[in-house]
Formats: C-alpha cells, structure tokens, sequence
DNA sequence: TTGTAAGCGTTATCAT
DNA sequence: ATGATAACGCTTACAA
C-alpha cells in the first residue's frame, strides 16, 4: 500500500529512497534522452519510484519546461454531435502524446473570451472549428499554436473536409433524381465550413442552369429547432420546392421533423438532405439522406497537425488534401413526384 | 500593443515596469484578502499590469498552493448527450470558479487508468457519474475530492437524480394506460442508477401483482444499436409484449427505430417509454415518451458540491435530496389495442 | 506598507 | 556516472 501519508509523492522521497540524488531520479524518470544513468542505478530508482507510487507533478514540469502539456478545442456547439466527434477525434491522439485537452463551446460565451481562458491555463496550443477564425483579434492567439479546423488561413495552419464537394453531393444526387426545385437552409454565418457547403450546393445548381427563388433559401441557426422552424416556413410557401439541402444534420432533423409534423410524406412530396452523418441521422425515420463526413478523422489530424507544431517543427500554413466526403443515400430522397411541388 | 515579445509577461515585468517588488505585485494581483497595500502602489501595479498585458500563470499559482484548479469528470460515454449535459452542467459552474474542467469518459479506457491520467495533472477533484465509482481500486482516487453522480456511497459525498421514480413513472403511465404485457430493455451493470430506474420499475409493476416474463426481460449495451438489437430480439418472440421501458433514451430510440423498420405501428400495437429525456428525443417521429432528468442540474449540483469539497469545507457523505424528475406524456405510448399484442 | 527570501516539484546545466 | 545548483512564476511568511 504506497503512500499511506497525505502529500504526494515526490522526486525527493524517491531519491532519499534509493540513496540517490534528487538530480538522479529527475534524469531516471523524465525520460531525458541524453541521460547518462548507470543500468543499476536506474534499477534502483525505478524500483523506488515503483514502490512508492510515485507519479511526476506535470504543473511543476510544465513551469520549468515552459509548456503546460494540455490544449484547447474551441468549437461553436458541443451538443453537436459533429463537433464532440472532432474533439473526440483530438483527444485520443492528443492523449497519446501525453496532452490534455480542454474542450469549450462558445455558445454562452465568445471565442476571445474562450481563447482567454484558455491562455490563462497556459494552454500550449489550440484546434479552432467552426468559430471563424479569420475574425478573431490578432492578439487573441499570439504565443499559441493553431490549428484551424475548415477554414483557410494563410497565419495558421489547418485541416479542412472537402466542404464544397458534400455541398455538390447533396446538389447533384437530388438533380440526377430529377428535381427541379430546390431549396436550401442554412446559417447566416460567416464561418467558412458552412459558406462552402453553400456554395457547393450553388454552383452544383448553376452548372445544371436552375435558380432557386430567394424564398427558398432560408437562414437559421444551425440546430435542430433552427430547422424546424425554417422548414416551417417554407412549408407556409404558395410555392413548395421539392427538395431541400440542409446544411447540416442538426437543421435536417429539425426540417425533417417539421414536415413530417405537418403531414408532408418525405421523401414522396419532399426530399431532404443533410450533412456530417451524425448518429442520430440513422436514427430518425425516414432515415436521413445526407453526406458523410468524418468528425473524428477530421479531429485526429487536427490534432496531429498541432503535435507537429508543438514538436518545434515549422509547419506551413498551406492546406493539404481535404478530407473526402461521400453522399450516403437513405431515406430523405427520392425523386419528385408528379403533381407535388413547384412546377415552375 | 502589450507584450510584443514572445515571452510571457511574468509578475517580475509587472514589479519592474511599476517600480515596486515582485512580492508586492504578488499580494495585489493573487486576489489575496489579506493583502495590506497602499492604494496608489495597487493602482500603480494594476496600471503596469493592464499595460504589459499580464496574465497569471495558472501553473505557477498551482504548483505553489498545491492545487492545479482543473478537475476531472469521469463519464462512460461522452457520445450519450445525457451524459454531456452532465459534463456541461458542471463545467459552467467550475468556470465560473475558475477551475477547468476535463471531461473524459471510458470508452476506450478503464475508469482506472483514467483516473490515474487525471491524477498526474495534478487534478483537485473528479466528478465520477455512471460508471461504478464503488467499484473502484481505493488507492485510484486517494488524494483526490470526489463527487459522485446517481451512487450512494459512503466514502464520498454524491448527488442523484431520483432514479427509482423514474423507473416507477414509467411503470406506472403504462400501467395506467392500460398495458399489462411489459417489456423492459436495459443494460446489465453494476451502475447503481441505471439497477434503480430497473428497480423502480419493477416494483412499480410487483405493486400491481404483474409478473415479466423473462424473455421480456432484455438485456443490452445502453447504447442506441443496443436497443435495436434487444428490440429485433423481442420482435422475434413468439408472444410480443404491448409497451417496453427503456432504461434510457438512446436505447429507446434504438427500439423505436428497429420497431418501425419492422412495421410494428408505434404506439397503437407497442408503446415505448425512454428515460433521460435528450433533445433527440422529442425529434424523433414519433416523439418519445420519457422521463425527464435533468442532466445540466445534476451536473452542476456534482460540481457545486465539489467545489464546497474544494475550499476546505467538510461535506458529508449523507446523500441529499434527489433531483426530482417527471413523465414527458408523447407520442410512443398509447392504450393497448384490442386484438394485439399479449393476451395472457 | 513594502521588500527579502524561501520554497512549490520539476528539468537541465554544469562541476565533480 | 552522479550530484550540486540554478531556474520556472508564483505565493506567503517574515523582516525591514
């Protein structure tokens, strides 16, 4: 039964146990590559530190290193399912290294207030996702690395999923099945992941030569009653689209849910599809259409990307391959049936 | 523009800059109540600080005070957003302490060995909810204030929801409604709330001199493909119960979903109780009836009572009084049909 | 009222 | 190969 006594263990007791020097034991135990240990004496720490259960005070390592091994996840909303993948996806390499990571959304509460926080712990980097980066003040981050997540920065490094590509997906899946009137709900958000979801989705739509009529693009908060309600809305239309792309799941479900609400057969008089392929979009019935995108892949090289940085190697700011994404057809879509929807 | 090098600004640069000591700059800046400081060096010393751009190293504070000022919350599954909502109760309330909090559950690790993670950053506490706190090595928690979540013990202060309630609401809506054939889906664990809400249940139904037959009796990962698995299986029996109660929402769903793929008609031919009440399940079509806990509270409760643990309060192990909870009356439960299901 | 100094548990650079 | 010793940034007696 190792330490009985209420303090903790330290380097001192374990030296003072193997009749070593605290010096020693700190060269024994913190793994200093260049350390120069006889085997025995080694032995003999080793075996001290062992029967006295002790554990490094990382604070105390991290004072005199100058890093406090622990980063910070900053995203919008971590009832997102979305967005708990990706810091999921960071925590286990994160983890790995021997980093903790401090997640936080800043849903009551803005990012710089976050980023503050999280310099004040010393944090020795940060992932950013979804919080539009670009607009953070410059000295918000200054001494931190970053890691942006989805948005393109020529100051940070950053990893991205192929945003433009699910919006094209979703595009062209509900073409090739032969709508014509199409809409769109999304956030009014300057956060580029989601711009370029849209945009995908646009220039899918412009290629195949239809406009969507302004009352059919519907902003709103990207959650599950933001959906709701703007599914609502365009429900209340003279005119209904046939098919609708959300710009993500959370907002699908929520449209999904509206219209079911409001006895519209999905996907016979309408058609919708998400984005991300969170769990529950499996979940609802009909099961939800939408493209796939892996949150904690997405997350894990977030996190690689940061270890690099905090390893001291120079890392540019040039984005590397996207992360692809493909459309998981399920129940949402189907092709339009004659005599619903707008015929133009 | 404060701090334009790159190494930190320390309370030296602060003495410096005010002409004053570091100790002095200490006293004023540590928010230390004791601190007897003429008002013009405070304010001058609060002048150099703003212009420099001080920021405390938490660390340093830490090693000295022997505290980190970061707690750790031990869940089973973060992906479970019952158990997020935990997290995010109490992660408020440390905030505004100002203590950080690290959130991790033992999906892919042991409680142990988690604990023991916690343990080397020098964590002052842990909230522990779901995962068996009584189980745990003694020693894996020594040194450290705990907080357990729905688990009397004896050796730690806790706070519950009032699972055994839930249990009985469930038992006793159905029961009301007519149903005599009940199911029950739940995990097999030695998690003390998930054996009460059972026990609720089960009491509820003995009360009303019915007996379950075993094979009605379903045991299953609390997990959404859980319940769909243990809801295929109770499909298949010959002999079909008319409701089923779910030991929480994500099994429920799952149920819910395996259920409709079977075109069973939910509820006219079964009906399916939930518990936790997530926001998923009222999207879900159709809505489901649960029982409503509130996970943000209890959270914060946990860390409330953490944090008297923390400032050198005593804190008893009695338990307090549970967080009430309450029925969701929704849209998958309705009377038995005639005709369907068990008829004796 | 303020400054000096010790020390928190480490790491890391030296002599020895 | 090992042990003094000086940091790291801060808090907190205690001395001035």
């Amino acid at each position: 039964m190792p330490n009985q006594s209420l303090r903790p263990v330290t380097t001192h007791d374990v030296a003072r146990k193997a009749g070593v020097s605290q010096a020693t034991v700190s060269q024994v135990l913190s793994g200093n590559p260049r350390a120069r240990v006889a085997r025995a004496t080694r032995e003999r720490v080793l075996e001290a530190a062992e029967a006295l259960g002790y554990r490094p005070n990382i604070l105390a390592r991290g004072l005199v290193r100058g890093r406090s091994y622990a980063i910070g996840v900053v995203v919008p909303d971590l009832t997102n399912p979305f967005y708990l993948d990706v810091v999921t996806g960071a925590q286990r390499v994160m983890a790995e290294a021997g980093y903790a990571v401090l997640p936080g959304d800043t849903r009551e509460t803005t990012p710089s207030r976050h980023l503050e926080a999280l310099r004040a712990r010393q944090v020795d980097g940060v992932i950013i996702d979804g919080v539009g980066a670009a607009a953070l003040p410059h000295d918000a981050i200054s001494e931190l690395k970053v890691v942006v997540v989805d948005e393109p920065s020529e100051r940070w490094p950053g990893v991205a999923s192929d945003a433009l590509a699910a919006g094209r997906l979703a595009a062209e899946h509900l073409l090739e099945m032969g709508h014509r009137g199409l809409a769109f709900i999304g956030p009014a958000t300057d956060v580029h992941g989601f711009r370029m979801r849209e945009r995908g989705f646009f220039r899918a739509l412009k290629d195949a030569g239809i406009a969507l009529p302004h009352e059919w693009l519907r902003r709103t908060p990207p959650t599950v009653s933001g959906g709701h309600k703007a599914m609502r809305a365009l429900l209340a239309l003279p005119r209904r689209p046939t098919a609708v792309f959300c710009a993500n799941d959370l907002i699908a479900m929520g449209a999904l849910k509206a219209a079911l609400t409001a006895n519209v057969a999905i996907p016979r008089e309408l058609s919708i599809v998400g984005c991300d392929d969170v769990e529950m979009a499996s979940v609802v019935t009909p099961e939800l259409t939408t493209v796939h995108i892996s949150a904690r892949e997405l997350g894990a090289r977030a996190a690689r990307l940061l270890l690099r940085q905090l390893e001291g190697q120079e890392v540019s700011a040039k984005p590397g391959k996207p992360l692809p994404v493909r459309l998981v057809r399920r129940g949402t879509t189907a092709p339009p049936t004659e005599g619903t929807g707008d015929r133009g």
